[in-house]
RNA sequence: GGUGCCAUCGCCAAGUGGUAAGGCCGCAGCCUGCAAAGCUGCUAUUCCCCAGUUCAAAUCUGGGUGGCACCUCCA
């Protein structure tokens, strides 16, 4: 497998440090707020960069976050009137659900910051003794960026220049302007953590840090993780500082490999709530199918940036839909899985730093060759029981097809209309088997008053939701 | 100001030295009572512009132009 690596910026060839096995970890939502279309598309990147790993044969240890111990998560608090606890469980159920609507199938491990403070008071610790992080008067922790000559190695940063644009107030406490708090105290008693270091909260990067530790790194490795995620924005400040923590408080790098993802914009604009333009992944959800969605979110590779307007999510469901045609011309049959020249060449496409553009061309070739196939007289069982198994491989590696194909085409129509539509649909059969075509096509007209197309073949009329 | 990314058919989008994948849309045909679906064929001598390197460049180099991201919590 090839993987571009973020931090050296190049395709490389992806060997993890212990043969077979991959540890991948990737920053997690903070649960304070709905899911929108960009975490979507991060979890997405990663369910498929897991399920491509497993393809390859590699046990995959996948770690994501749920970061619930935050400012932003206590400010809603109050805003609310309610505790923490209700608005972190709260919003991570329903990430749960979401992501689940969008196939995406959850980490091995889901460590909350809630949950790893003792990690992270090791950490801080660890940083302290070493000599990497001070005290403050007031009683902060921060970093000493000074301290690492590493620091801004990953996103090959002029520190000078950073501070020209800094828009960030500085604290005077802090020695240089990049340090970051480890530990932040807190005196209100809003929500305060009892630490060696006082009473407070720690500071965001450094759950990661701890977490990675605790879960996945082995003390002799020479990097906690083979792979670590996130969106593009993540690189700086918060995964440099990551980063900079691990390797000064423990005695490996962070990361082998470094995956980002691109962002999503709506309508060509920068989703931000300033803007007032947020795309909430549960108002999509009403809307479209959450395959549907899937599908056109993971259309475009990772790291280019995406662009979502409902013209493209159109276009994408009609590609979607052939999957799901040819899917009703197999359906029922069933027969052993085999391995076939499709699933090497889709595993080699994917198996390029996700190229999921090869990996959609394959496919639309399998479904061209299967219709074209299935159109010629026959049985075709060798075929068929070739083509049930690439099928199956699709929807395993890419989550694509997994739906039994006569719900796809009519998910969101409720059971009376249903009915209404089965009863045209015969009312029309026997108008058209006594060559009443005025009338058939009356009927047919109705029924596409209903939002519905109908198509007649040897096995009878259907429909689908247009 | 710094760091970095991008520019390929009407639209979406691969391709990073060997002579332009795929999808949507469109056009013609087959099939169909007619449709829909499916199938067949057609649809970029050309990859933002200019110059250079090379036997060969969308792909490399230099210079433009035009978008965009990060440097603040952020997927």
């Amino acid at each position: 497998m090839f993987i571009f690596d973020s931090a050296r910026k190049e395709k490389r060839e992806f060997i993890p440090q212990n043969e077979g096995k991959v540890t991948l970890y990737v920053c997690g939502p903070t649960v304070y707020d709905d899911a929108h279309l960009g975490h979507a598309k991060s979890a997405l990147v990663f369910d498929l960069l897991t399920r491509v790993l497993r393809a390859h044969g590699y046990e995959v240890t996948y770690a994501r976050n749920i970061t619930d111990i935050d400012d932003k998560i206590i400010k809603k608090a109050r805003e609310q009137n309610k505790k923490i606890s209700e608005i972190t469980t709260f919003y991570t159920s329903s990430f749960h659900a979401e992501m689940a609507a969008l196939g995406v199938q959850r980490p091995d491990i889901e460590p909350k910051a809630t949950e790893s403070l003792e990690a992270m008071y090791e950490m801080i610790q660890k940083l302290i003794d070493k000599g990497h992080a001070y005290t403050t008067p007031s009683g902060d922790v921060y970093f000493d960026t000074s301290s690492d000559s590493g620091y801004l190695s990953l996103s090959k940063r002029v520190q000078e220049e950073n501070d020209k644009q800094n828009r960030v107030e500085s604290s005077e406490e802090k020695r240089n302007s990049a340090d970051f708090a480890l530990w932040k105290s807190v005196k209100d008693g809003s929500v305060t953590f009892e630490s060696p270091f006082g009473l407070g909260r720690p500071g965001w990067h450094l759950e990661c840090s701890a977490m990675i530790e605790k879960h996945l790194a082995s003390s002799h490795a020479e990097y906690a993780v083979d792979i670590h995620g996130g969106g593009a924005d993540l690189l700086f400040p918060h995964h440099e500082n990551e980063a900079a923590q691990t390797r000064c408080a423990t005695n490996h790098a962070l990361a082998a490999y470094w995956m980002h993802n691109g962002f999503v914009n709506i309508d060509g604009e920068k989703m931000s709530k300033s803007l007032g333009n947020s795309f909430f992944l549960k108002d999509a959800l009403k809307i479209y199918d959450g395959e549907v969605l899937r599908f056109y979110l993971l259309g475009t590779h990772y790291r280019s940036n995406f662009n979502f307007n409902t013209q493209d999510l159109e276009a994408s469901k009609k590609r979607l839909d052939k999957l799901y045609r040819v899917k009703k011309r197999l359906f029922g049959l069933t027969g052993e899985e085999v391995a076939t020249a499709f699933q090497n060449e889709l595993l080699k496409a994917l198996g390029d730093d996700l190229n999921i553009s090869a990996a959609l061309a394959l496919i639309d070739e399998l479904i061209n060759k299967i219709n074209e196939t299935l159109d010629t007289p026959g049985k075709h069982k060798e075929f068929k029981r070739e083509a049930l198994s690439n099928l199956a491989y699709i929807e395993r590696v890419l989550g694509f097809g997994v739906q039994n194909p006569y719900e796809y085409f009519q998910s969101g129509v409720d059971e009376a209309t249903k009915a209404k539509l089965a009863e045209l649909i015969e009312k029309r059969s026997e108008a058209k088997k006594a060559k009443d075509f005025a009338a058939s096509d009356a009927i047919r007209d109705q029924i596409l008053a209903y939002g519905v197309q109908i198509m007649d073949t040897p096995q009878g009329t259907f429909w689908e939701k247009i």
